[in-house]
DNA sequence: ATACTTGCTAATTATAGTCTGTAGCACTTT
DNA sequence: AAAGTGCTACAGACTATAATTAGCAAGTAT
């Protein structure tokens, strides 16, 4: 999955640590490097959160993925 | 969630049952039921098989929803 | 009256998500 | 060099919940 890429890509843009990211989002610092490392299928719900802390909607975060 | 209803619009726009797409997605039909009812929270993966089912793409499936 | 569709429940299995801890790398300071 | 700091990969054990499955009720249509 090039979700978990994407991920990355968008936090470094916010300058922000794994640990920085899962503390806006509200999910485990350990978490976040699973996602982006494509080791979790994640939910809509966290899709979301995760969205939402980068000021996206859903689909802007997916766009370009499959 | 209004993921369920953008889903049982579709998939009515295809004329389809819940049993015909379930089984088109590789899931149970009682499942789809449930996504639809908003009682479940869909995974990643399952999001990209109902999309594909659809014809679509995440994002296009996933647009105007947040 | 019977075949089709859907809503709903309850039980089980698979896996998402949490938490603790260890280790490695890059950089800085003394 | 060594010691300290920040970030990340990863493992293992645990808890929460997604996903499967079977079954029954109720409506609708043929």
């Amino acid at each position: 999955m090039k979700f978990g890429i994407r991920v990355r890509k968008e936090r470094h843009q916010l300058g922000l640590s794994q640990e920085g990211l899962a503390e806006k989002v509200g999910v485990h610092r350990t978490y976040v490097g699973m996602i982006e490392r494509g080791e979790k299928n994640i939910t809509l719900l966290n899709i979301k959160k995760i969205a939402h802390a980068f000021d996206l909607k859903m689909h802007e975060l997916l766009n370009d993925l499959d």
